[in-house]
DNA sequence: TATTTGGCGGTTG
DNA sequence: TCAACCGCCAAAT
């Protein structure tokens, strides 16, 4: 299993959150089979083109935003954009906008 | 309720 | 091969 192939994988697993949703980095892992959810943070912050794939919709299990190759005001930035309301570094209705990917 | 700690799988050099 | 590094998480303080 090479590293462009997971990379690939996970691509398509972000491109798969709704819109105005979001997801952890530990849904994603088990999305796609991986058991690490750390080792998905460090996939994304080697994203070749974060511009291209919603991986600011990426955040902690609890709603909180770990961080972000364009640094976290920009993560904040583009998920106010999705109409995701963030407190003190926080998701406002976490619960409410995450995606985990369950079907 | 807020911090700290330990551990886990996967990637990188 | 091996050791170190993580955009983490859950349990223990």
């Amino acid at each position: 299993m090479s590293h462009a192939q997971k990379m690939k994988e996970l691509q398509g697993l972000l491109v798969k959150i709704p819109h105005g949703k979001v997801t952890s980095y530990k849904l994603v892992a088990h999305a796609m089979n991986m058991k690490s959810y750390r080792a998905v943070g460090q996939l994304l912050g080697h994203n070749p083109e974060p511009d291209l794939y919603p991986c600011y919709k990426v955040v902690g299990s609890d709603g909180t935003l770990r961080g972000y190759a364009l640094g976290l005001p920009e993560k904040i930035k583009r998920l106010k954009a999705d109409g995701i309301l963030i407190k003190d570094g926080k998701i406002l209705d976490f619960e409410d906008k995450v995606y985990s990917y369950k079907n």
